[in-house]
DNA sequence: TAGATTGTTAATCGATTAACAATC
DNA sequence: TAGATTGTTAATCGATTAACAATC
């Protein structure tokens, strides 16, 4: 059916940033591209854009480019936007606050159908328009109605028991902020459920890792300058060597 | 003064993720490991294991293998979570919050000393022990404390104004949660400010082009299901071709 | 048609893995 | 010393880039 075989995973890594790209041109009314312009945007080669979207079989046309519009609904198809999947939150402290109010799931063709928590104070309260059940209800939940995927933004400690329930009530992916990292046949029964477990740690050290670098070159500019300095109030005076 | 010279991206990337499975390691009191023993809880080459940390001059001894402990200092002193760093949190919605509270700054050594919005009905509550400040106090702030790094929580119609105060100010970096990306030179005045760009949707798109694939792949199970009890319906019955 | 730009193949580059000598 | 395991070099593999013929 689809002709999505062997691609390398390092380009289906790079869709979603396509994805971002593309929306934002449709939204400044850009209705065609080519992949010199879009790289020029992206700060890619164009090579790698024509290379990306030839593993699909080719958006574009000789001479003319790419139909922003066609391309972004072909990825759209490609990454399961158009699936018209539905989504559940479990754990509703203020990072799945922050996902449920974020429209990040209609924003990408995903329906939120359903919040979870296991607080009394929680249950029955709203939250950006929903009404938050009980967690316990959730299995009835499922059977009643399809879930796809569930993001857990629940404390870490509870991440795998939880994780464990809603792999058992047939939910196929699950978004995990825990911080505990879900395994399928390690800390999860050995099933086929997607993961995609998410550490904003991670991406923090990055940026430490460069606050660290720039500080360093900070000082050494420093003292450059100051040598800088030195030198040119030194004026006249040869150094040893020459 | 470091060694850190020509290291390939890639390694660099990597070390987050070390520095999280060397913390669980010491957590669970595990003293010494061989780089076959990290790999298989990793599940990564020994290979990598080696020559990564290999760039760095060697944390191991030949024989024995690595101290856990050992190389998750090099890993810290290397990412600057030995830094004394400090952070703001600019912008204190739900997701603002989630971060304050998480000790995801503490955790990677990072002191935050300050929260930030323009709201009134905000600014002056507490969140997460911290008294929020008002966004138009925050040049005296810097004055006054050193603020290394920002986290931008703000909506995305706010990033990129925030930012280019922001790096006026003299922060070092900016953890990016807004959505629009910030680059240096393009829409923000070109200064050496480290820059990390977060995109949840990205991580969101994965995990649906996962869910996607996992559907389409029970869809066919099922196909094959149907298609094997007909054919075991049908014992004896020869097929056209043989 | 001539010009532009893709799709795709070939060449280059970098990253990962394998192997093994060094050494604890 | 013998066994284990690193650090590091060499071999393999994959990903990126360059080039160009195909074609709109």
């Amino acid at each position: 059916m689809s002709a999505e075989k062997n691609i390398p995973a390092s380009v289906i890594a790079r869709l979603p940033r396509y994805h971002r790209y593309l929306r934002e041109l449709i939204c400044t009314d850009v209705r065609r591209i080519s992949s010199l312009e879009l790289s020029r945007i992206m700060r890619v080669t164009p090579s790698q854009i024509r290379q990306d979207l030839g593993y699909f079989g080719g958006f574009g046309q000789q001479g003319y480019g790419y139909n922003v519009k066609y391309v972004y609904t072909k990825i759209c198809d490609i990454l399961g936007v158009t699936g018209g999947f539905t989504a559940v939150i479990i754990g509703i402290g203020n990072l799945g606050r922050a996902l449920a109010d974020d429209k990040i799931f209609e924003k990408h063709g995903v329906e939120l159908i359903g919040l979870f928590d296991c607080d009394k104070e929680i249950i029955g309260s709203d939250v950006a328009g929903f009404e938050v059940y009980d967690i316990a209800c959730i299995s009835e939940f499922c059977k009643k109605r399809s879930v796809d995927i569930a993001v857990l933004t629940v404390p870490r400690t509870a991440c795998v028991s939880v994780a464990a329930m809603i792999a058992e009530l047939g939910v196929k992916g699950i978004w995990n902020f825990t911080g505990e990292e879900l395994i399928s046949g390690k800390n999860l029964p050995d099933c086929s459920i997607a993961l995609q477990n998410v550490y904003l740690g991670d991406s923090f050290l990055s940026l430490c890792f460069d606050v660290k670098k720039q500080k360093e070159s900070d000082v050494l500019d420093d003292k450059n300058g100051k040598e800088e300095l030195r030198r040119s109030g030194a004026e006249g005076i040869e150094s040893d060597e020459a």
